[in-house]
DNA sequence: GCCAGTTCAAATCTGGCCGTTCCGACATTT
DNA sequence: AAATGTCGGAACGGCCAGATTTGAACTGGC
């Protein structure tokens, strides 16, 4: 029963619409502010959304609508995050690389959990 | 020389508005967004603002200005710090109490400097 | 190969956030 | 009394982040 339920491999403007809650229209939108969510077109130039697609809606939908950064602020939340992860590839410096692990691994997974048990609280406002 | 800058104990508006950067009615009105901050009067109404008062502005100022949340992103943001701080007063599990130990002093200090960096870079633009 | 539905790009419109200005009034300092 | 600093409240404004509109092109099921 679980598995009937296949993962597709694309997905409509329309699909990620339904699947996020997010407007077609803001979904193009986004694109115009984000350039790293670029679906790609079919022959007819419609979008074609991957799953990882997908993921980087979800992220962008998390910090504008429920962590509540402007634009600038999820862009920029994002440039630093991209730094992290090209720095902890390419950094050699070992105590760099060893203060950058702990931040990376245990850091944000600390904080992965508590920002998302407060999006918990924050869904559920009468409990 | 450094020793003749004595710390105040009270500013005017004025006075934090110069510290700041920050205009004078910027200050007031985020006075009605942010019950938190509540300097208090002296007796001709005038606003008497604490240091801690200053501290306050300043990570306001820093959630608005640098982060870019929004008004609303910067209440949950300090409502979420706060409830961590007073769970980390009344909470007696001890497991949670060393997540969130670590979290609060090692993850904090870690976030903080990362935080830092990037405000050096993108208070440095053409650097 | 028809047609109802979907999607396209681009232009225009809108609501609300976040200040910003304006105002007359009062206190304190010179 | 003139100058400076502050007060609160209301009105104003720019801009951001969608939201709507338009008209044409394309799709997928029958």
């Amino acid at each position: 029963m679980q598995q009937r339920e296949v993962k597709k491999l694309y997905y409509s403007i329309g699909e990620v619409s339904s699947i996020t809650g997010l407007k077609q229209y803001v979904l193009r939108y986004w694109e115009t502010e984000f350039p790293h969510i670029k679906p790609s077109k079919n022959r007819a130039g419609n979008r074609v959304y991957k799953e990882s697609d997908l993921n980087s809606i979800k992220e962008l939908k998390n910090l504008l609508h429920n962590q509540k950064f402007t634009i600038k602020g999820a862009k920029q939340f994002l440039k630093n995050k991209q730094n992290l992860e090209t720095d902890r590839k390419h950094n050699s410096d070992e105590k760099a690389m060893k203060l950058i692990d702990t931040l990376d691994i245990k850091t944000l997974k600390n904080i992965q959990k508590s920002l998302n048990d407060l999006l918990l609280i924050l869904e559920n406002p009468g409990k």
